[in-house]
DNA sequence: AATCATGTAACATGATAAGTATCGTGAAAT
DNA sequence: ATTTCACGATACTTATCATGTTACATGATT
């Protein structure tokens, strides 16, 4: 099954705009995600009905941060983006007459409601700034420049 | 996204088998998951390559237990049917060129690492025959008698 | 008016669990 | 021996959903 990227994407594309001045448009950020604008615009949309982002329309138009960025988590963003579901396996019946089948989805559903807290907690404790910081912390430990807008590491 | 069923529905079929006398048919099991005889070999070739049961063709043939009920673990059924991801969600590339993504997809994918970890600790604590108890202890609190085959419980 | 960029709708693609049809193989019952 | 039963295996279809793509409308800037 293939996974869900976009919160992936979204946070990729947050943190560059965060280190970008201006507007960026879809057609550049879809370079960026190698995917297309018009996926951008569709998993954006989320963002900016949150209002995480605010997106003009004509010549200088794109996308902008309307967030200050310590005040959004992660989670946030998992949520803007649709909040899909974390895991990939579960139940086939939502409310099974079998009483072995409601036994042995109850068994499941509790293991899997305690590694979505842990990870709702982990996602809802980091929030965007923090994630911009720690990148900047990794480029300094890498030995290249973060200030600089050099935002693309060695090709390894 | 449809989740996994597999290894709910073959806990499902365990607990059954292990309260039933005798082989049962992929035909008898197929009805009990509600769905189709090639489906329930398909899925339980799996749990038949990893020991935990066997099949007999002909007359009387089906599919019977053949492990410790106590040494099969929730995680050890996981495993047997596949052992597919666990998460809905992750990065795009795996090793992506741009540093900012890998920033990124490393803050994920430590969170989901933590809950991952935590997830297979919990499936791997169960074992069937644990999950066999607690299902007749089930039974009892919702007074009826789990002794008797009734397996089906109200249908509520 | 021309250009740029987003907004939206409609449709195509890819991946994968699940569902289905069919035939082969071997074991048991008659 | 023949029939019946049940699994084994293959091939194909279906359902779902994120993603990809094309096309066109809308509104802002030049």
């Amino acid at each position: 099954m293939r996974k869900d990227s976009r919160l992936s994407r979204m946070l990729h594309v947050l943190l560059h705009m965060a280190r970008h001045d201006g507007p960026m448009t879809s057609e550049h950020i879809a370079k960026m995600l190698q995917t297309n604008p018009v996926v951008v615009r569709r998993t954006m949309a989320g963002l900016r009905d949150a209002g995480y982002v605010s997106s003009e329309k004509g010549h200088g138009g794109g996308w902008v941060i309307a967030a200050d960025l310590e005040k959004v988590s992660l989670l946030d963003i998992h949520r803007a983006v649709g909040g899909p579901s974390l895991f990939a396996i579960g139940a086939e019946h939502d409310n099974p007459a079998c009483a072995v089948e409601r036994a042995v989805n109850g068994a499941l559903e509790d293991a899997l409601r305690e590694a979505e807290a842990l990870l709702v907690a982990r996602l809802g404790a980091v929030n965007l700034a923090a994630l911009a910081r720690s990148f900047d912390a990794q480029c300094v430990a890498g030995g290249w420049n973060a200030g600089t807008g050099d935002a693309y590491g060695p090709p390894t």
